[in-house]
DNA sequence: TTGAAATATGAGTGAATGCTTATATTTTAA
DNA sequence: TTAAAATATAAGCATTCACTCATATTTCAA
């Protein structure tokens, strides 16, 4: 909406509270490096194309492997990833395991970034 | 909200047009790539709280290396990499260059997912 | 005009990443 | 019990990535 009001340079003006006060704008590493994981789920079109079935239904390993094209153990690293994220949740049936996305956060996330791209 | 209605599994439903139906889930080469590459500027711990800070006011690169902590060259590569994804902008003023967030879609991006880890 | 300040750029490096092929594991079916 | 199906896992490899250090570029100041 409005443009940014602040403009730091603390070079120009080198007071010790200025700094501070900028520092205390700075995330956490902790902070930083846990919002850096949840985006990187989302930063691979693999990844990218898996959580957009998953958001319209729960599939078995091989079929997501037949539709995006990709052998069956390149999927499955991915849904480790994702599982590891705990973006995705495996139920077993028989020999098979279906997929579900268990993160509504991440749905969201990802429903808004498709957004911006097809109509940014 | 409520669960996953559909469940994908076309090897015990071998018909050609659940197939072609499933397919049509699929999100493009193209398309995925895009999502992907927006996703992946909020992938890397650095640039999320470079975003962090630009989400508050502008900043010069010196500032913006001091107050992360790091050399001014690996901040410049970064802001690189943000400018090339057209996330960010820089304000030439004298020899000092000034960085704003381009895309509010970002910003909103970045809100959702701190969000998410804060009170997630 | 010469030097210093602020930033960008380039080459190089180690670590992470996304795939491959091969194999292990679990379950069903013959 | 044995074989096949569905998935996971492991090792290897090429690529990408985020930094480092060194240097180029632009601008201001002396």
């Amino acid at each position: 909406m409005s443009q940014d009001r602040l403009s730091i340079c603390n070079d120009e003006n080198p007071d010790a509270a200025a700094a501070r006060a900028t520092e205390e704008l700075l995330l956490s590493e902790d902070v930083a490096v846990r919002v850096a994981e949840m985006f990187k789920a989302l930063a691979d079109p693999t990844r990218v194309r898996i959580i957009g079935l998953l958001a319209h239904a729960e599939f078995c390993v091989g079929d997501l492997a037949r539709t995006l094209g990709m052998t069956q153990p390149a999927v499955s690293h991915q849904l480790r990833v994702l599982r590891n994220l705990r973006i995705v949740r495996g139920r077993k049936e028989g020999r098979r395991i279906f997929y579900t996305l268990m993160d509504e956060h991440v749905h969201d996330l990802f429903d808004q970034g498709l957004a911006h791209i097809r109509f940014g």
